[in-house]
DNA sequence: CGCAATTCTTACAAATTGTAACAGGCGCCA
DNA sequence: TGGCGCCTGTTACAATTTGTAAGAATTGCG
């Protein structure tokens, strides 16, 4: 599966820059245009999953532009500007538009609003879905835990909720009490006992030895820990 | 087609009845809630096309409960927050919600963002007729399954139905809840055994591993989710 | 070492899901 | 009209997953 395709459509070469490195450095391929007919031009050879568009351009009007692509190309387009009316903003939207940022902005937020609209459009795409730390690699999206030899264990929901807390915050103190609000659990059940058997779980998937724990470690009166390095992706 | 349905959690009154009136006068029916455990309560009976979802809440923490609703319910997640730096922005939008507004904010925008989700998720893929998976070819128009071999099995309407929704939304978890409405069985009856006859006709047809299936994966307690790569057209 | 609090593990019960078998309904055709 | 075949939902029982309870093991502290 190729890296999804971003076109930038902004007629300030320092705006292009800063987006493109940004983007590239998030995973995407880009592209990018100072003019709408050069965009418009290459639109004929290649079809962009999300494309980034400023309102301002010197040779087209930008929102009819907008509008177009939004209709006749199937992208995702984000609206870039340095208009920040609440008016403009809603008739950017209503004109197509699925987002709509204003400057000055931070390329952070951009990639993260890129990867929300694909979430949408491109399942596949989706926010990491596999883990490796110590020897194993999870995948979350078909709960199966995997070994350096390549030996599948499967691990059910309730599992893979414990040990997704466990990857997201590594090497860090996770109180009971974070547990229960994480996963669902109203306070004050018996809840927790449950808890301490789904960590029982998957510490034998993880065939820990129970003597000495290496992976999911217990703090007396405080919680657990789990150390390892995680490499999502 | 009824009108979409916006849900609306936010602690403060006024916050919820601005956009309640907001929202209808826009068109939309509205649920309000105050607390994440009523609306949770709600999502029993009841799915929304838009959930907006104010962070701070009292009694649950919002972003976990953003996450779950990308998750489990198919919907619309856009989080409405007080909050503004930019890491708020980011790690909101990468736990699943598709927006993100700063209070204070105009309620035509809000009304603008929503009809920008709506616009994506309800026209999805009304004319392809045809996708490919797994070694498979499915023909919606003929009602055909055709293997690589092409070797033809014929499967049923409500077969059919299970089959796109899974094609719909591949690598996702798709809950009981989501069929039932997709699928027009009115929630609380007997349908949901039925539903479980339909997969496993499905499973069958796709001659799937009855010990491990590879395509429809059950996630006890929580629903389906459909792996492998989907191709359209 | 003794004791209490906490946590682990095992066994069991409850809830959820899979699937085979059965029955009603609908269309088709002689 | 009656018979046949196909589709679909219902029921019943098996298999799986998960929570609960209870006793064993561990830890902290004097």
């Amino acid at each position: 599966m190729t890296a999804p395709l971003v076109t930038i459509l902004d007629d300030e070469p320092a705006i292009r820059a800063m987006l493109s490195d940004a983007l590239e450095e998030a995973g995407f391929r880009t592209m990018a245009f100072a003019r709408a007919t050069e965009f418009e031009a290459a639109l004929q050879s290649a079809t962009p999953d999300v494309c980034l568009v400023d309102l301002s351009l010197p040779d087209r009007d930008g929102l009819t532009l907008v509008h177009r692509l939004a209709l006749e190309q199937g992208a995702s387009v984000i609206i870039i500007s340095g208009r920040a009316q609440v008016q403009d903003r809603v008739t950017g939207l209503e004109l197509g538009a699925d987002d709509y940022i204003i400057k000055p902005f931070d390329p952070a937020e951009v990639v993260a609003r890129i990867r929300a609209r694909l979430r949408r459009d491109r399942p596949a795409q989706q926010t990491a879905q596999t883990a490796r730390f110590a020897g194993w690699t999870a995948h979350f999206d078909s709960y199966i835990l995997e070994d350096d030899a390549g030996r599948e264990t499967p691990f059910s929901h309730a599992e893979g909720e414990v040990l997704r807390l466990f990857l997201d915050r590594p090497k860090r103190l996770i109180s009971r009490a974070m547990m229960q609000e994480s996963l669902g659990g109203a306070a004050g059940e018996s809840f927790d006992r449950a808890m301490d058997v789904r960590i029982s779980r998957l510490r034998t998937k993880l065939r820990e030895d129970p003597r000495n724990p290496r992976l999911i470690k217990t703090i007396y009166g405080a919680g657990y820990i789990f150390l390892g390095d995680v490499h999502w992706g």
